[in-house]
DNA sequence: GCGGTGGTGACAGGGATTTTCACCACCATC
DNA sequence: GATGGTGGTGAAAATCCCTGTCACCACCGC
């Protein structure tokens, strides 16, 4: 592997750029939610140059094809992550922000069945689970 | 009760003024989500002098006091509705907005137990259904 | 290699929300 | 029923995240 790498996850439709590459790696390399703005800021201390449209631009291409979940914070700015492709849904620290994937048929079944029930159709849903993880209840 | 109406929830801590009861009072007489410069445009059409400024102000309030749920667009806006005080989730069409507040046990019992599984405390969570409803399906 | 077409990025909006700050109105007290 | 202190108000300015614009650039099929 040179250093001058190749694009790795190449999207259907999209050319494969420098940039998308960039952004595309280092999502694979963090673990938890990150703001468009950081993710930017994180490529610029490595060195790659890129502009924060891109990054913007980049992020909605990857969330549309569903490569990363976009969350909504408190404050109403949108956190990526890259996920595994199966559905699943986040267990998310309020402290530290680390997250857990987790997944329930349970659930699953119970929000088709709610919404079958009220007549609707085209369902989908988002759970989200928040609490204090472990490390950081210690600490106080 | 007279034309000059009290202030009618009056919160804890807060001064009850005019503007705070025109806020609450609005809330009350409507069914679904409504933005903060959706319900300001409101209150100015029915009259109410009040400034945009004080209206997210107490929003907020609302909010913080568990009296209202808050809920997030795509697009990252803030929508509010009065809510009733037991705990429940929201089954809203993507076409016209309405809403549906459900319960589920279920639901309930799986957030707390994932949560506990992965050793998290100090447990919430949110959970929204969206769909299209029936009228909505019948006419497209 | 060339050309066309998609991609990039600095910059200028947009739109929602928050901050500022001068002024105002509750309300406990006199 | 005046007064003073403090919380509330609101117009305007400032923020903040994000999206549109547009001149320029770089993939990639030929
Ligand atoms: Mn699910
Ligand atoms: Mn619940
Ligand atoms: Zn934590
Ligand atoms: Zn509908």
């Amino acid at each position: 592997m040179t250093a001058h790498e190749r694009p790795s996850a190449v999207m259907p439709g999209l050319r494969a750029t420098r940039q998308r590459a960039a952004v595309s790696n280092l999502l694979d390399q963090l673990d938890d939610f990150r703001s468009a703005q950081e993710l930017h800021e994180e490529l610029r201390r490595r060195g790659e140059g890129i502009g924060l449209t891109t990054v913007y631009r980049t992020l909605q291409s990857l969330a549309e094809a569903g490569e990363v979940d976009v969350l909504r914070t408190d404050s109403g700015e949108a956190i990526y992550r890259r996920c595994s492709s199966h559905h699943h849904h986040h267990l998310v620290c309020r402290v530290c922000g680390r997250t857990v994937e987790v997944e329930g048929p349970a659930v699953e079944r119970w929000a088709d069945r709610v919404a079958a029930e009220n007549g609707f159709s085209a369902v989908s849903h988002t759970v989200e689970i928040f609490g204090t993880c472990q490390n950081c209840s210690r600490q106080s």
